[in-house]
DNA sequence: ATGAAACATGAATCATGATTCAAGTTATAT
DNA sequence: ATATAACTTGAATCATGATTCATGTTTCAT
Protein backbone atom coordinates (compact mmCIF):
# COMPACT_ATOMS: atom_id res chain seq x y z
CA UNK A 1 0.00 0.00 0.00
CA UNK A 2 2.95 2.06 0.26
CA UNK A 3 4.08 4.29 -3.57
CA UNK A 4 7.96 2.65 -3.14
CA UNK A 5 6.66 -1.03 -3.26
CA UNK A 6 3.42 0.07 -5.72
CA UNK A 7 6.14 1.32 -8.54
CA UNK A 8 9.17 -0.89 -7.77
CA UNK A 9 11.04 -1.71 -11.07
CA UNK A 10 11.44 -4.93 -12.23
CA UNK A 11 14.60 -4.44 -14.25
CA UNK A 12 18.06 -3.35 -13.77
CA UNK A 13 17.03 -0.43 -16.78
CA UNK A 14 14.06 0.48 -14.28
CA UNK A 15 15.92 0.36 -11.22
CA UNK A 16 18.85 3.17 -12.92
CA UNK A 17 15.90 5.10 -14.04
CA UNK A 18 14.42 5.32 -10.75
CA UNK A 19 17.79 6.42 -9.29
CA UNK A 20 18.43 8.91 -11.90
CA UNK A 21 14.97 10.54 -10.88
CA UNK A 22 15.88 10.15 -7.54
CA UNK A 23 18.99 12.00 -7.80
CA UNK A 24 17.47 14.48 -9.98
CA UNK A 25 14.66 15.40 -7.48
CA UNK A 26 16.79 15.82 -4.94
CA UNK A 27 19.13 18.43 -6.95
CA UNK A 28 15.46 20.14 -8.11
CA UNK A 29 14.26 20.19 -4.97
CA UNK A 30 17.36 21.18 -2.96
CA UNK A 31 17.92 23.98 -5.49
CA UNK A 32 14.15 25.48 -5.69
CA UNK A 33 12.33 23.69 -2.88
CA UNK A 34 9.43 21.64 -3.48
CA UNK A 35 7.00 23.96 -4.99
CA UNK A 36 9.48 26.10 -7.69
CA UNK A 37 10.79 22.56 -8.61
CA UNK A 38 9.48 21.14 -11.33
CA UNK A 39 8.42 17.77 -12.60
CA UNK A 40 9.74 18.53 -15.66
CA UNK A 41 12.81 20.14 -14.18
CA UNK A 42 13.67 16.41 -12.63
CA UNK A 43 13.06 14.89 -15.54
CA UNK A 44 15.25 16.62 -17.38
CA UNK A 45 17.75 16.82 -15.46
CA UNK A 46 17.60 12.65 -15.09
CA UNK A 47 17.30 12.91 -18.83
CA UNK A 48 14.29 11.19 -19.33
CA UNK A 49 10.80 12.04 -20.91
CA UNK A 50 8.18 13.86 -18.87
CA UNK A 51 5.94 10.55 -18.89
CA UNK A 52 8.79 8.58 -17.43
CA UNK A 53 8.41 10.12 -14.32
CA UNK A 54 4.66 8.94 -13.33
CA UNK A 55 6.06 4.80 -14.03
CA UNK A 56 7.93 5.25 -11.11
CA UNK A 57 6.42 7.76 -9.06
CA UNK A 58 2.65 8.07 -8.27
CA UNK A 59 3.10 11.84 -7.63
CA UNK A 60 5.25 14.91 -6.57
CA UNK A 61 4.72 14.69 -3.14
CA UNK A 62 5.83 10.73 -3.31
CA UNK A 63 8.83 11.71 -4.97
CA UNK A 64 9.54 14.04 -2.36
CA UNK A 65 8.37 11.45 -0.06
CA UNK A 66 11.10 8.87 -1.24
CA UNK A 67 13.44 11.24 -0.90
CA UNK A 68 13.31 12.33 2.95
CA UNK A 69 13.55 9.05 3.85
CA UNK A 70 16.53 8.64 1.54
CA UNK A 71 18.32 11.56 3.59
CA UNK A 72 17.12 10.28 6.50
CA UNK A 73 18.98 7.35 6.20
CA UNK A 74 21.94 8.87 4.79
CA UNK A 75 22.34 11.23 7.73
CA UNK A 76 22.13 8.36 10.03
CA UNK A 77 24.50 6.29 8.53
CA UNK A 78 26.86 9.13 8.24
CA UNK A 79 26.58 10.34 11.62
CA UNK A 80 26.54 6.66 13.09
CA UNK A 81 30.06 5.33 11.18
CA UNK A 82 31.79 8.78 12.49
CA UNK A 83 30.40 8.18 16.17
CA UNK A 84 31.30 4.48 16.06
CA UNK A 85 34.47 4.60 17.20
CA UNK A 86 34.12 6.75 20.70
CA UNK A 87 35.10 5.69 23.60
CA UNK A 88 32.34 7.15 25.50
CA UNK A 89 29.27 8.90 24.96
CA UNK A 90 30.49 12.31 25.87
CA UNK A 91 33.01 11.64 23.69
CA UNK A 92 30.32 10.38 20.71
CA UNK A 93 28.42 13.54 21.31
CA UNK A 94 31.21 15.72 20.08
CA UNK A 95 32.24 13.77 17.38
CA UNK A 96 28.29 13.31 16.09
CA UNK A 97 27.96 16.93 15.88
CA UNK A 98 31.22 17.35 14.00
CA UNK A 99 29.64 14.79 11.72
CA UNK A 100 26.44 16.09 11.33
CA UNK A 101 27.94 20.09 10.54
CA UNK A 102 30.47 18.49 7.28
CA UNK A 103 27.56 16.41 5.96
CA UNK A 104 25.31 19.31 6.06
CA UNK A 105 27.84 21.61 4.86
CA UNK A 106 28.98 18.61 1.76
CA UNK A 107 25.50 18.22 1.10
CA UNK A 108 23.43 21.73 1.98
CA UNK A 109 20.15 19.92 -0.17
CA UNK A 110 19.85 17.71 2.68
CA UNK A 111 19.30 20.29 4.88
CA UNK A 112 16.97 21.55 2.96
CA UNK A 113 14.91 19.00 1.94
CA UNK A 114 14.47 17.31 5.18
CA UNK A 115 13.62 20.75 6.77
CA UNK A 116 10.49 21.24 4.34
CA UNK A 117 9.12 17.62 4.75
CA UNK A 118 8.28 19.34 7.56
CA UNK A 119 5.34 21.18 5.51
CA UNK A 120 5.43 18.42 2.34
CA UNK A 121 5.84 15.47 3.95
CA UNK A 122 4.71 16.16 7.59
CA UNK A 123 4.81 12.69 8.57
CA UNK A 124 7.92 11.53 6.90
CA UNK A 125 9.85 14.67 8.77
CA UNK A 126 8.22 13.76 12.39
CA UNK A 127 9.53 10.06 11.84
CA UNK A 128 12.54 11.11 10.86
CA UNK A 129 13.37 12.99 14.06
CA UNK A 130 11.74 10.56 16.12
CA UNK A 131 13.74 7.70 15.01
CA UNK A 132 16.69 10.73 15.86
CA UNK A 133 15.21 10.84 19.84
CA UNK A 134 14.71 7.21 20.61
CA UNK A 135 17.93 6.58 19.12
CA UNK A 136 19.46 8.76 21.31
CA UNK A 137 17.46 8.27 24.41
CA UNK A 138 18.84 4.54 24.11
CA UNK A 139 22.32 6.12 23.88
CA UNK A 140 21.56 7.87 26.55
CA UNK A 141 20.78 5.56 29.01
CA UNK A 142 23.03 3.20 28.46
CA UNK A 143 25.57 5.60 29.00
CA UNK A 144 23.43 6.39 32.16
CA UNK A 145 23.72 2.64 33.29
CA UNK A 146 27.16 3.18 32.92
CA UNK A 147 27.76 5.98 35.27
CA UNK A 148 29.17 8.50 32.02
CA UNK A 149 25.94 11.26 32.15
CA UNK A 150 23.47 12.23 34.68
CA UNK A 151 20.69 9.70 34.47
CA UNK A 152 17.54 12.44 34.69
CA UNK A 153 15.72 13.78 32.06
CA UNK A 154 16.63 11.45 29.22
CA UNK A 155 13.84 12.19 26.87
CA UNK A 156 13.48 15.90 27.44
CA UNK A 157 17.67 15.88 27.13
CA UNK A 158 17.66 14.08 23.57
CA UNK A 159 15.28 16.21 22.60
CA UNK A 160 17.42 19.47 23.33
CA UNK A 161 20.68 17.62 21.84
CA UNK A 162 18.97 17.10 18.53
CA UNK A 163 17.79 20.96 18.64
CA UNK A 164 21.48 21.54 18.84
CA UNK A 165 22.97 19.69 16.20
CA UNK A 166 20.07 20.98 13.59
CA UNK A 167 20.73 24.53 14.66
CA UNK A 168 24.41 24.40 15.03
CA UNK A 169 24.14 22.82 11.41
CA UNK A 170 21.97 25.73 10.01
CA UNK A 171 24.16 28.32 11.46
CA UNK A 172 27.82 26.97 10.72
CA UNK A 173 26.76 24.28 7.82
CA UNK A 174 24.87 26.82 6.11
CA UNK A 175 24.94 29.87 6.88
CA UNK A 176 28.28 30.26 8.00
CA UNK A 177 30.99 27.78 6.64
CA UNK A 178 34.30 29.72 7.40
CA UNK A 179 34.55 27.51 10.93
CA UNK A 180 35.72 24.34 10.66
CA UNK A 181 33.35 21.91 11.64
CA UNK A 182 35.91 20.59 14.19
CA UNK A 183 36.15 23.42 16.04
CA UNK A 184 32.43 24.10 16.33
CA UNK A 185 31.99 20.72 17.68
CA UNK A 186 35.09 21.71 20.51
CA UNK A 187 33.35 25.08 21.26
CA UNK A 188 30.15 23.09 21.68
CA UNK A 189 31.51 20.37 23.35
CA UNK A 190 32.69 21.98 26.76
CA UNK A 191 28.40 22.90 26.89
CA UNK A 192 27.74 19.65 25.98
CA UNK A 193 29.43 18.21 28.84
CA UNK A 194 29.64 20.91 31.68
CA UNK A 195 26.39 23.12 31.04
CA UNK A 196 26.47 27.13 30.73
CA UNK A 197 28.21 27.23 34.44
CA UNK A 198 31.42 25.35 34.14
CA UNK A 199 34.28 26.02 32.75
CA UNK A 200 35.45 23.65 30.07
CA UNK A 201 38.83 20.94 30.99
CA UNK B 1 11.27 50.84 -1.48
CA UNK B 2 9.26 48.29 1.22
CA UNK B 3 6.03 46.97 0.73
CA UNK B 4 4.99 47.47 4.14
CA UNK B 5 5.86 51.67 3.25
CA UNK B 6 4.03 51.43 -0.28
CA UNK B 7 0.56 50.11 1.27
CA UNK B 8 0.24 51.44 4.57
CA UNK B 9 -3.01 52.61 4.98
CA UNK B 10 -3.76 56.49 5.59
CA UNK B 11 -7.03 55.72 7.21
CA UNK B 12 -8.92 54.26 10.62
CA UNK B 13 -10.70 52.41 8.42
CA UNK B 14 -8.32 51.25 6.08
CA UNK B 15 -5.76 50.21 9.08
CA UNK B 16 -8.13 48.35 10.36
CA UNK B 17 -8.95 46.23 7.22
CA UNK B 18 -5.35 45.69 6.98
CA UNK B 19 -4.93 44.41 10.27
CA UNK B 20 -8.28 42.11 9.67
CA UNK B 21 -6.61 40.97 6.97
CA UNK B 22 -3.29 40.17 9.00
CA UNK B 23 -4.97 38.13 11.11
CA UNK B 24 -6.75 36.20 8.29
CA UNK B 25 -3.71 35.48 6.90
CA UNK B 26 -2.32 34.05 9.94
CA UNK B 27 -5.11 31.70 10.64
CA UNK B 28 -5.16 31.00 6.74
CA UNK B 29 -1.26 30.29 6.76
CA UNK B 30 -1.13 28.52 10.21
CA UNK B 31 -3.51 25.94 8.87
CA UNK B 32 -3.10 25.28 5.08
CA UNK B 33 0.56 26.71 5.09
CA UNK B 34 2.00 28.98 2.53
CA UNK B 35 0.92 26.92 -0.69
CA UNK B 36 -2.27 25.57 0.06
CA UNK B 37 -3.34 28.76 1.42
CA UNK B 38 -5.38 31.02 -0.81
CA UNK B 39 -5.61 34.19 -1.32
CA UNK B 40 -9.42 34.10 -1.58
CA UNK B 41 -8.88 32.23 1.79
CA UNK B 42 -7.24 35.35 3.93
CA UNK B 43 -10.24 38.28 2.22
CA UNK B 44 -13.15 35.22 3.33
CA UNK B 45 -11.54 34.77 6.27
CA UNK B 46 -11.58 38.96 6.68
CA UNK B 47 -15.21 39.81 5.36
CA UNK B 48 -13.71 42.05 2.56
CA UNK B 49 -13.43 41.25 -1.29
CA UNK B 50 -10.68 39.51 -2.76
CA UNK B 51 -9.66 42.87 -4.76
CA UNK B 52 -9.02 44.42 -1.21
CA UNK B 53 -6.15 42.28 -0.81
CA UNK B 54 -3.93 44.12 -3.23
CA UNK B 55 -5.30 47.39 -1.57
CA UNK B 56 -2.61 46.59 1.57
CA UNK B 57 0.04 43.90 0.16
CA UNK B 58 1.82 43.48 -2.86
CA UNK B 59 1.83 39.38 -3.41
CA UNK B 60 1.16 36.63 -1.06
CA UNK B 61 4.87 36.58 -0.37
CA UNK B 62 4.71 40.05 0.88
CA UNK B 63 1.92 38.92 3.16
CA UNK B 64 3.45 36.16 4.79
CA UNK B 65 6.65 38.34 4.62
CA UNK B 66 4.84 40.76 6.82
CA UNK B 67 2.95 37.76 8.99
CA UNK B 68 6.89 36.65 9.92
CA UNK B 69 8.22 40.02 10.71
CA UNK B 70 4.60 40.47 13.20
CA UNK B 71 5.18 37.02 14.80
CA UNK B 72 9.20 37.61 15.07
CA UNK B 73 8.16 40.60 17.04
CA UNK B 74 5.43 39.05 18.87
CA UNK B 75 7.36 36.13 20.10
CA UNK B 76 10.43 38.27 21.35
CA UNK B 77 7.95 40.36 23.63
CA UNK B 78 6.28 37.47 24.87
CA UNK B 79 9.58 35.70 26.10
CA UNK B 80 11.28 39.43 27.03
CA UNK B 81 8.57 40.67 29.14
CA UNK B 82 8.37 36.20 30.87
CA UNK B 83 12.09 36.70 31.73
CA UNK B 84 12.25 40.46 32.74
CA UNK B 85 12.40 39.99 36.78
CA UNK B 86 14.76 36.73 36.07
CA UNK B 87 17.54 37.21 39.41
CA UNK B 88 20.04 36.27 37.04
CA UNK B 89 20.99 34.64 33.30
CA UNK B 90 20.80 30.88 34.25
CA UNK B 91 16.96 31.68 35.99
CA UNK B 92 16.58 33.27 32.77
CA UNK B 93 17.33 30.95 30.83
CA UNK B 94 15.06 28.31 32.30
CA UNK B 95 12.12 31.12 31.92
CA UNK B 96 12.62 31.66 28.74
CA UNK B 97 12.43 28.20 27.45
CA UNK B 98 9.05 27.52 29.72
CA UNK B 99 7.41 30.92 28.02
CA UNK B 100 8.37 29.58 24.33
CA UNK B 101 7.15 26.15 24.50
CA UNK B 102 3.93 28.11 26.39
CA UNK B 103 3.87 30.66 23.51
CA UNK B 104 4.13 28.01 20.62
CA UNK B 105 1.34 25.63 22.23
CA UNK B 106 -1.31 28.70 22.80
CA UNK B 107 -0.62 29.80 18.90
CA UNK B 108 0.36 26.78 16.90
CA UNK B 109 0.00 28.94 14.06
CA UNK B 110 3.10 30.96 15.02
CA UNK B 111 5.78 27.63 15.02
CA UNK B 112 4.73 27.14 12.05
CA UNK B 113 4.59 30.77 10.04
CA UNK B 114 8.04 31.23 11.55
CA UNK B 115 9.49 27.37 10.03
CA UNK B 116 8.04 28.03 6.92
CA UNK B 117 9.41 31.02 6.37
CA UNK B 118 12.58 29.59 5.71
CA UNK B 119 11.48 28.43 2.43
CA UNK B 120 8.82 31.22 1.54
CA UNK B 121 10.79 34.69 3.06
CA UNK B 122 14.41 33.51 3.67
CA UNK B 123 15.64 36.87 4.55
CA UNK B 124 12.60 37.10 7.27
CA UNK B 125 13.95 33.91 8.71
CA UNK B 126 17.35 34.49 8.48
CA UNK B 127 16.97 38.11 10.22
CA UNK B 128 14.88 36.11 13.11
CA UNK B 129 17.27 33.78 14.62
CA UNK B 130 20.32 36.19 14.43
CA UNK B 131 18.28 39.16 15.97
CA UNK B 132 17.58 36.66 18.59
CA UNK B 133 21.54 34.98 17.63
CA UNK B 134 22.41 38.44 18.76
CA UNK B 135 20.57 39.01 21.92
CA UNK B 136 21.36 35.74 23.43
CA UNK B 137 25.17 36.62 22.92
CA UNK B 138 24.68 39.95 24.54
CA UNK B 139 23.25 38.32 27.52
CA UNK B 140 25.43 35.62 27.80
CA UNK B 141 28.38 37.92 27.47
CA UNK B 142 26.89 40.06 29.98
CA UNK B 143 26.30 37.27 32.11
CA UNK B 144 29.50 36.28 31.83
CA UNK B 145 31.07 39.48 32.98
CA UNK B 146 29.14 38.97 36.22
CA UNK B 147 30.72 35.61 36.90
CA UNK B 148 27.16 33.64 36.23
CA UNK B 149 28.70 31.47 33.49
CA UNK B 150 31.29 30.47 31.49
CA UNK B 151 33.06 33.18 29.13
CA UNK B 152 34.00 30.36 26.49
CA UNK B 153 32.32 29.74 22.66
CA UNK B 154 29.56 32.51 23.57
CA UNK B 155 28.56 32.79 19.51
CA UNK B 156 28.13 28.71 19.42
CA UNK B 157 26.50 28.39 22.94
CA UNK B 158 23.78 31.07 21.95
CA UNK B 159 23.52 29.61 18.74
CA UNK B 160 22.88 26.06 20.80
CA UNK B 161 20.33 27.66 23.20
CA UNK B 162 18.51 28.90 20.58
CA UNK B 163 18.47 25.14 18.86
CA UNK B 164 17.24 23.94 22.33
CA UNK B 165 14.10 25.78 22.21
CA UNK B 166 12.92 25.62 19.07
CA UNK B 167 13.18 21.44 19.47
CA UNK B 168 11.36 21.43 22.92
CA UNK B 169 9.18 24.29 21.39
CA UNK B 170 8.48 21.23 18.20
CA UNK B 171 8.71 18.30 20.78
CA UNK B 172 6.85 19.65 23.33
CA UNK B 173 4.33 22.51 21.85
CA UNK B 174 3.26 21.13 18.82
CA UNK B 175 3.71 17.54 18.94
CA UNK B 176 3.33 16.09 22.41
CA UNK B 177 1.41 18.73 24.72
CA UNK B 178 0.56 16.81 27.72
CA UNK B 179 4.00 17.56 30.04
CA UNK B 180 3.21 20.95 31.52
CA UNK B 181 5.73 23.74 29.82
CA UNK B 182 7.06 24.26 33.52
CA UNK B 183 7.85 20.56 33.87
CA UNK B 184 10.06 20.35 30.57
CA UNK B 185 11.71 23.70 31.42
CA UNK B 186 12.59 22.53 34.98
CA UNK B 187 13.81 19.00 33.14
CA UNK B 188 16.01 20.55 30.49
CA UNK B 189 17.34 23.61 33.71
CA UNK B 190 20.00 20.75 35.29
CA UNK B 191 21.23 20.30 31.21
CA UNK B 192 21.74 23.96 30.92
CA UNK B 193 23.73 24.60 33.83
CA UNK B 194 25.63 21.67 34.14
CA UNK B 195 25.83 19.48 31.27
CA UNK B 196 25.26 15.83 30.76
CA UNK B 197 27.51 15.49 33.33
CA UNK B 198 26.25 16.51 36.52
CA UNK B 199 23.40 15.51 38.43
CA UNK B 200 21.11 18.51 38.92
CA UNK B 201 20.61 20.22 42.44
C1' DA C 1 -21.14 70.84 1.61
C1' DT C 2 -18.08 69.03 -1.79
C1' DG C 3 -14.41 67.20 -4.54
C1' DA C 4 -10.35 64.57 -4.39
C1' DA C 5 -8.06 60.83 -2.28
C1' DA C 6 -8.76 56.40 -0.13
C1' DC C 7 -10.80 52.42 -0.11
C1' DA C 8 -13.87 48.33 -1.68
C1' DT C 9 -15.74 45.26 -5.09
C1' DG C 10 -15.65 40.69 -7.74
C1' DA C 11 -15.74 39.14 -12.45
C1' DA C 12 -12.35 38.33 -15.97
C1' DT C 13 -7.63 37.30 -17.26
C1' DC C 14 -3.68 34.54 -17.44
C1' DA C 15 0.20 31.58 -16.47
C1' DT C 16 1.77 27.54 -14.69
C1' DG C 17 2.67 22.98 -14.23
C1' DA C 18 0.85 18.38 -12.51
C1' DT C 19 -1.13 14.42 -14.43
C1' DT C 20 -2.96 11.33 -18.19
C1' DC C 21 -2.75 8.51 -22.09
C1' DA C 22 -2.30 6.13 -26.43
C1' DA C 23 1.27 4.64 -29.09
C1' DG C 24 5.94 2.94 -29.54
C1' DT C 25 10.42 0.49 -27.88
C1' DT C 26 13.23 -2.74 -25.12
C1' DA C 27 14.15 -6.66 -22.04
C1' DT C 28 13.55 -11.34 -20.67
C1' DA C 29 11.65 -15.91 -19.79
C1' DT C 30 10.50 -19.88 -22.27
C1' DA D 1 12.67 -16.78 -31.75
C1' DT D 2 8.80 -14.75 -29.83
C1' DA D 3 5.25 -13.38 -26.72
C1' DT D 4 4.59 -10.71 -22.89
C1' DA D 5 5.76 -7.67 -19.36
C1' DA D 6 8.43 -3.74 -18.50
C1' DC D 7 9.56 0.46 -19.81
C1' DT D 8 9.61 5.08 -22.59
C1' DT D 9 7.70 8.90 -24.98
C1' DG D 10 5.79 13.82 -25.20
C1' DA D 11 1.71 16.12 -26.72
C1' DA D 12 -2.79 17.10 -24.82
C1' DT D 13 -5.70 17.82 -20.84
C1' DC D 14 -7.11 20.13 -16.88
C1' DA D 15 -7.44 22.46 -12.51
C1' DT D 16 -5.98 25.98 -9.75
C1' DG D 17 -5.47 30.28 -7.99
C1' DA D 18 -2.69 34.72 -8.22
C1' DT D 19 -3.21 39.13 -10.09
C1' DT D 20 -5.58 42.96 -12.66
C1' DC D 21 -8.88 46.40 -13.50
C1' DA D 22 -12.93 49.18 -14.36
C1' DT D 23 -16.45 50.64 -11.60
C1' DG D 24 -18.60 52.05 -7.34
C1' DT D 25 -18.55 53.78 -2.37
C1' DT D 26 -16.69 56.10 1.71
C1' DT D 27 -13.80 59.38 4.12
C1' DC D 28 -12.05 63.80 5.17
C1' DA D 29 -9.77 68.26 4.57
C1' DT D 30 -11.26 72.55 3.20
Amino acid sequence: MNDTELKTPKTARGLKTRNKLLDAAEKEFGEKGFHDGAISGITQRAGVALGTFYTYFESKEAVFRALVEHMSNRTRTHVASRVAGAPDRLTAEREGIAAYIELVRQNEDLYRIIMEAQFVAEEAYRAHYDRFARAYQKNLTEAAARGEIDPAHIEERAWALIGISVFLGLQYGVWDKDKPAEDVADAIDGFVRYGLDRQER
